[in-house]
DNA sequence: GCAATATCCTACCAAATCGATAGGGTAAAT
DNA sequence: ATTTACCCTATCGATTTGGTAGGATATTGC
């Protein structure tokens, strides 16, 4: 299940996507826009800054933009950051993979087995869409 | 991610899969063989019965078995039954729809639009690959 | 009929996670 | 100097998760 963490988290980015210039865009303006609780959105986007999506400007007139073109944006980098692995075991995860407790062999277990091909369809998607093609939508 | 609860209960029913004969099999064997809680399994096992993938026997030479051809139980059925939902977000689950609260219009929502393709792919995988796809994989 | 076996059922529990809130600190613009 | 708006930490209630405990119920073999 999507936390709303990610599912805010992208909005977010993808209303900043929307924006013609890189003006600095108020938080205040995004959560009032998109539905979103403002302070939870403040930290999603201070995660989203720390990991060099965001940039972001103090004071009178700040708030955050995007760093990068979001055409160079890949969902994979979005998803990661936000909602940890896309696999759905972590035997399967490529960035956070983790040993099964109860697997003596991963080669011969069958769950093992779905869910790489379920991860290797899901990674395809996500690689291949960036923030742009989310942003273009209508 | 994937609970502990789905990923025992596939386990298990791969097992009862493998069999040859449909002879009940003990929770006591699955659990010692895959290394999964006992007490655990029996309630895993308990509710794939409630919802008739399994069949029971009390008593001495007791256990559960499977009350289908393996080729007959796609993996749809298995997920939504221990998991629940395929979808990552309700908004577009079939089989457990649900209206995000933030979101005015579905149509115009990014993340609705990118989980849809998620799902699809995903849907596609389990819906084509069957028990006993699992059990014959080495 | 009685004891052994193994499923069935209910209740409970600790730990973790999630979504959200509170409250102030810090930097920048006017 | 004041206002603005990001930055940071801490806390919190609710829910979920994985697991445990203990006994009730049904079936088999003797």
């Amino acid at each position: 299940m999507l936390s709303k963490k990610t599912k805010y988290g992208i909005k977010a980015l993808v209303y900043l996507a929307k924006q013609e210039d890189r003006v600095p865009i108020q938080i205040s303006i995004i959560s009032k826009s998109e539905n979103i609780s403002q302070k939870f959105l403040e930290s999603i986007l201070l995660t989203l800054k720390k990991n060099g999506l965001l940039g972001s400007k103090k004071g009178k007139g700040g708030g955050y933009y995007l760093l990068k073109d979001p055409k160079d944006i890949p969902m994979t980098t979005v998803m990661r950051l936000l909602e940890g692995p896309i696999a759905m075991v972590p035997c399967v995860s490529l960035n956070f993979y983790e040993k099964c407790d109860d697997c003596p062999d991963e080669n011969s277990c069958s769950v093992h087995k779905l869910m790489i091909e379920v991860r290797d369809n899901t990674l395809d998607i996500f690689r291949n869409t960036s923030l742009a093609d989310l942003s273009q939508s209508k």
